[in-house]
DNA sequence: AAACTGACGTGAT
DNA sequence: CATCACGCCAGTT
């Protein structure tokens, strides 16, 4: 199957991409209140492994206030949070995780003890 | 069109 | 623990 080219039909990369990101969205929403994943792990519980930096990608589109998605509870696989030091929404995702309960210990989160076990059975959604 | 830039991850040094 | 090289890939320069 080839991509098709032409005023109406642009199905390529940025239609996956769409879909992609609705389905990060969607897993991201299932994410247990006090609970935490890597951007990898969301991404291959997504239906797109190895799409970890697409899954950074969807959510630095997303407003930081939005309350609507837990964007905050996806941090990177060192369980270290990946926004930038300097940035306003780091001390924010730290401030909104630890009001959910969970611990930060030299400013790691341990997936040992807040990991998301997709597995977990009835999680308790937001 | 080519190079660069990330809210990434893993393995090697 | 720190760096680097890669693989990844949409957006931006």
């Amino acid at each position: 199957m080839s991509r098709v080219r032409g005023p109406k039909s642009a199905k390529t990369t940025a239609d996956a991409f769409q879909q992609a990101r609705k389905d990060i969205i969607a897993t991201l929403k299932r994410i247990p209140h006090g609970k935490v994943v890597s951007y990898s792990q969301l991404a291959y519980t997504a239906g797109w492994p190895g799409r970890a930096r697409l899954v950074a990608r969807v959510l630095s589109d997303l407003p930081t206030s939005a309350g609507s998605v837990p964007w905050q509870r996806v941090i990177n696989a060192q369980g270290r949070i990946a926004i930038a030091k300097d940035s306003p929404a780091h001390p924010l995702q730290q401030r909104l995780l630890e009001a959910e309960g969970v611990v930060f210990l030299n400013g790691r989160v341990s997936f040992e003890q807040h990991g998301w076990k997709t597995g977990d059975a009835s999680p308790l959604l937001d």
